[in-house]
DNA sequence: TGATAATGAATGAACATTCATTCACAGCCA
DNA sequence: TGGCTGTGAATGAATGTTCATTCATTATCA
């Protein structure tokens, strides 16, 4: 993007300070209920400094979007293994997630909340399911070999998946609960439980080897 | 306009009709972004008379967030067999989570979504728990009677339950996938599978009878 | 010096809230 | 009966505030 060789601190891009001060700010307060000023502020930088890199408010939230889906995108499946999805390979998934969310939490917050979907244009929609695509693949591969079980659709053992996880967090975050690395690995193993083929109630409904 | 002495529709209750709009429009574009003059069209009141029933958008959000939390706290609370849980009562509890979820929408989407949270007050808080509260004494109920697995604090079974009946509607909303009664109960016995005892992993730790 | 970047007060649009006025009707009087 | 009046709900233009955005000015650097 930018040819410079030699900024020592990354001072040369207020550009990513703007887009890191806007990620705390709205996932504290939202994006309808943050003004620019404030963001500014939180970036150390003029209001007219903020309008040069970015073209509006809503181009703000857009590319922050884009870009910290990428980033989540990149945490979860860079390098994951995706010729077969085993007990190994979701725990890795599991993994990720938990880190993603413990180290970046503004970031797991802001991709969570709702109330910026009328800023977001096609592309950042776009990008939402670049990141849903690849997980739902994996979750049908694993049906596929036998690994996951068939008793839910893939899109619906998604969602119930994806859901546990993000109310396992949010609740932390509301103060219902704490997590330590116990629960943690606990709910993995009950979600493991839940996708896993079923071995007691379930008619024989497995696919040919 | 109209002389009519006996009110036929119900136009006594403004306040009511506000709240119905307010629910309406808040669960469509969020409360930080909803102005208070099309809340008041929707209701098809004036601008003015809404300030007469409250005092202020926030009062508004306040009482809405009270009286449907109360809302959902009876469609699901009453009546409901709460001496034990056992599968017939969390069947009864998925089905009148799904019909709330499936007959008021709105009121679904609004008590889920997080863009309020600066706008709430503290009793309104309290409303909260006042669901959260049952829901959790039912789960521990479970497991102290061995219904329910105890792989899992009650705190997070709760999370993850919760968030994954989320999750499902949520998908839905957002056009990820459309549920048919099918995968709802398929869900269903999902998420029982998930709270229940684990039958081949786990180590005895039952309760004495 | 000229070009580029940064600034924050200024601007106008959109907002939450108010209030002077209208309106419908019940009670009262003649 | 028909007109007069007090009352309080209803109205929406007006108000002051907050917001997103601009731009004249200043600072920086090559």
């Amino acid at each position: 993007m930018t040819a410079q060789p030699a900024e020592r601190q990354p001072p040369s891009d207020k550009h990513q300070q703007i887009l890191d001060a806007a990620l705390r700010v709205f996932a504290a307060r939202g994006v309808h209920g943050t003004p620019v000023p404030p963001i500014a502020r939180e970036a150390g930088v003029s209001v007219g400094s903020l309008y040069r890199y970015f073209d509006s408010k809503e181009a703000l939230v857009n590319a922050l979007f884009q870009a910290t889906k990428a980033k989540l995108s990149e945490h979860l499946l860079t390098g994951l293994p995706v010729a077969r999805l085993d007990r190994s390979v979701f725990d890795e998934l599991w993994h990720r997630l938990c880190t993603f969310a413990r180290q970046q939490p503004d970031a797991f917050r802001f991709l969570e909340m709702q109330d910026h979907h009328s800023y977001l244009d096609p592309q950042s929609r776009d990008s939402e399911y670049r990141l849903l695509a690849p997980l739902r693949q994996i979750i049908e591969l694993g049906q596929q070999t036998g690994m996951l079980g068939t008793h839910l659709r893939a899109e619906v053992a998604m969602a119930l998946f994806w859901g546990a996880f993000v109310g396992l967090f949010k609740a932390e975050r509301l103060g219902y609960l704490t997590l330590s690395d116990q629960d943690l690995a606990e709910a993995r193993d009950a979600c493991w439980r839940t996708l896993s083929p079923q071995r007691d109630t379930a008619p024989n409904n497995r696919i040919e080897p």
